[in-house]
DNA sequence: TCCAAATACTTTGACGTCCAAGTATTTGTT
DNA sequence: AACAAATACTTGGACGTCAAAGTATTTGGA
């Protein structure tokens, strides 16, 4: 199912035609909302065969930055901006799967750890030359618009308090 | 809870380390993801009030477009690029809120209408208000960094194959 | 010391998305 | 005219997300 025409464009002409108001926000949020939807449908068609989703993986990814491979789970909720909910879903596949095991936490008795497993270690690694593979979806997008994407989400992420100290300087 | 560092330059750095491949793609499918979750959140919020979230809303703003505020549901997905599923499935809460109604269509009996109710249009209007308010959830991005990301995200669509003829002159 | 408040996680439930399969109807070919 | 293939929608199932409520444990005063 191809449009021959851009159905962005025709709904701001629409909006104006309806004569609404914030024409140019609208289409800015349309088109990210878009591009997540490619991006999302690229990043877990490219996952499928490895047997993982990008919100498995990203819990995996993160477990395997750590030294020891384990992180409590709120601290995954934390880096990773998603309810305590999902994260305790999440892990509950994972686990299931056998790439990540529960253990608690030696000193608090209320955390518990997710520790990633040998074999959470080799899908991780597979995953991430996956994902590679597709540029993450990006492809279609160049050099500079990629750069140009992150700058302008940084402003929208800084405005609505991700972080709060200015970002190191990167690239 | 918010952080005193950027995730996504953290999770770069991250890469780096693990010696992973594609890190400025993922930067950039990284921020396009959380954009659109802070976004959606956002419009969410703002719709809420009104009784709606944006599936709901882009269903009932798509039908006030058209001249008799009535549109197949298979148009409906086609122009919203969503499953035929999930337009079934919104038709059904909007029509269960008598935002819309089915209509058999006139001269092709396995196709249903959706019809945009007298509610449905006030109920449009007001939702078409409260984004308007919220610019779309896109504020904190400047005009600048607005016409960056529809340009850069334009480029994403065309490779996709979101459409075929390029975009008529807007803007 | 003691207890209310905060924190950490899980559970349940409401919704949203997609896929795959099923039903009905129309189209395109022979 | 007849029938296989395409089209349009719905249904059921798997999963993902979040919110709210519940349980357990720790913390921070009074």
């Amino acid at each position: 199912m191809t449009l021959d025409f851009d159905p962005i464009d025709e709904a701001a002409a629409n909006w104006r035609g309806a004569g609404w108001a914030a024409v140019d926000a609208m289409t800015a949020a349309t088109s990210i909302t878009r591009a997540h939807q490619i991006l999302s449908g690229r990043i877990d068609a490219a996952l499928a065969p490895v047997g993982l989703n990008f919100s498995r993986f990203e819990v995996l990814a993160l477990l395997s930055f750590t030294k020891e491979g384990e992180l409590p789970l709120g601290k995954v909720g934390d880096r990773l901006q998603v309810h305590p909910a999902s994260v305790t879903n999440t892990v509950n596949r994972l686990e299931a799967d056998g790439l990540v095991a529960r253990k608690p936490h030696p000193t608090d008795r209320r955390t518990t750890l997710a520790v990633l497993t040998r074999d959470g270690h080799r899908r991780v690694e597979q995953a991430a030359v996956a994902l590679a593979e597709i540029e993450f979806g990006v492809a279609g997008l160049t050099g500079d618009g990629r750069r140009s994407v992150d700058a302008a989400i940084l402003e929208l992420r800084v405005a609505a308090g991700d972080f709060v100290a200015p970002p190191s300087q990167r690239r």
